[in-house]
DNA sequence: ATAATTGTTAACATTATGGGAATAAACATT
DNA sequence: AATGTTTATTCCCATAATGTTAACAATTAT
């Protein structure tokens, strides 16, 4: 088989870490995988990973290669796309990692529309919330809420993504409805997040920044799980607005300090940074920014 | 089978100009290189050759996807030298294209030396003093003599070429010997080539450019039966160095005029303009050069 | 009109390639 | 030290991909 074949199946190895890893990701036996990369070294006369049965290190050449090959890869891939690119489907497979809040409610409905649209793209999607390394699991694209660790990754900004504090209208008369941020200390609070300790971040309508530390009563790393809950009149939930969009519009939660603002954040598709981003990813990312754009639906009245 | 290999068979159908020829000179079927065109095409979702029974015309998108994919398989060769080359043999066909009396008497020696310190590198040798177009016939590197055409090719000089006005001895014990070019006029001239009608340029020992025009006596575009000629008493003949060298070692030939140099031509090696220069090309320029110097040994003494 | 050249197609043979299981090797755990 | 686990390699086999040959169609030269 051709030496673009070779090398792509040596890129994943190198950034899979593994040959086992690597043929589970291209959906191959790993038998074919050591074997093609056997005969690629034996082709170049020399060795580019060091494997023992255990830990696999790159050798220098390999390194090189990796390096060199990569873009190679890389050009003929826009090579490919700019030549029958005009009027021609997506075709392939397109990795794709997801959060499964975000995921499954927003991405998923508009992932649909896109693969009819290009009946010709295999979609591979992972839903996840965990932060996968998207170079190692060799993913075309993940979508990351929240500010972006400095990571080599490049990234896009396709939504930006409003936090409320809402509670049921029943709890808020039962328990009254705070007028200050400070009033929060005397509620239930909700709270998304796991580790981060980090207190409320306001505005005031004067544009002063408040912080408000609050022990919150519960905390969980479910967004739709607290909705439940400030659903169910447990509390003050502090969640996105494209997870309590319909809730409010139905009035099942109630916004409380709407006269203070909470800071944006932002949905991000991020990607491995290659020179030239494939046409697909790049269409994907275009299709989600148009549709989602500066006011998404969910925050539209 | 590979992007690649498809690749660089539409280059070598590209520049061949031709299915067929470029079929010949890959050495497979026609029908295969057919089918992988065809196979490519409909990969690319676009027509790269327009085809009727007769003659071949290059898509827009074709001459896009050929200029780039030279560039790609071009990267790709560089790769592959550079990540095996420091310890490694050469690979591969080397296709060249030798002027015959050259070629057979100074190069094929030379050739032999080289291939025994390159066992795996096959040869492909096309002994002809036609010259061929080495794009079209996707020859790797030729050699020519005199003067190069201003062509887009690359070149690099590998020997000096003098010419000697010789003669039998027999021949100058019974006409006489010229004392100055003009003096040839009253002799029998053996000169090499065709069509070329220009006359023998002299210098004199002050450095003074002289022309003289002499109708020969006989023509030839084949030096070592013009060698013959002369070595049978028929006339001075007007040779290269590389061609009569032993006769006049062995007195055989003597010079005549040999206060007047003629002018220095050189044989080149020429290849087509890529980016980087194959390995086994520039391998093989090197050896020559190194072979041959300024100095070659037919020159010496 | 006939011959010759070129590209395509079809049938067949060969090769190459991937999958699965067994094997071997290295490390972790006890 | 012994066992178990993980990883890569090797073998065999089935299958897919590719090339070859030959026939055919289409076009141009003689």
């Amino acid at each position: 088989m051709g030496q673009l074949e070779d090398m792509f199946i040596f890129l994943r190895v190198v950034e899979a870490g593994s040959i086992t890893k690597a043929a589970e990701q291209l959906n191959i036996a790993k038998s074919a995988v050591s074997k093609r990369l056997a005969s690629l070294e034996h082709k170049l006369g020399i060795k580019l990973i060091n494997r023992t049965t255990r830990i696999s290190s790159i050798t220098e050449a390999g390194q090189q290669y990796y390096q060199r090959s990569k873009l190679i890869l890389d050009d003929v891939e826009e090579l490919n796309s700019q030549t029958s690119s005009s009027k021609r489907a997506l075709t392939g497979t397109l990795n794709i990692a997801v959060p499964l809040s975000f995921g499954l409610s927003h991405l998923a409905p508009a992932l649909d529309l896109f693969i009819q649209q290009h009946t010709d793209l295999k979609l591979n999607i992972n839903f996840s919330d965990q932060k996968i390394d998207i170079v190692e699991q060799g993913v075309d694209l993940a979508f990351r809420i929240g500010e972006l660790d400095n990571s080599s990754l490049q990234a896009r900004k396709i939504a930006p993504i409003k936090h409320v504090l809402c509670a049921s209208p029943k709890y808020l008369r039962e328990h009254g409805e705070p007028k200050t941020p400070d009033n929060l200390k005397q509620h239930k609070v909700l709270k998304y997040g796991g580790t981060d300790q980090g207190g409320f971040n306001f505005l005031t309508k004067e544009g002063k920044k408040q912080v408000v530390y609050i022990e919150p009563h519960f905390i969980a790393n479910n967004g739709d799980f607290l909705k439940s809950l400030a659903e169910s009149h447990h509390g003050i939930s502090y969640l996105p607005t494209f997870i309590v969009w319909q809730s409010l519009a139905t009035k099942t939660l109630v916004p409380v300090l709407t006269e203070y603002q909470t800071q944006t954040m932002h949905a991000y598709a991020v990607y491995p940074p290659n020179r030239h981003l494939p046409l697909k990813v790049r269409s994907l990312i275009d299709f989600l920014v148009e549709r989602f754009g500066d006011y998404p639906y969910w925050d539209q009245s």
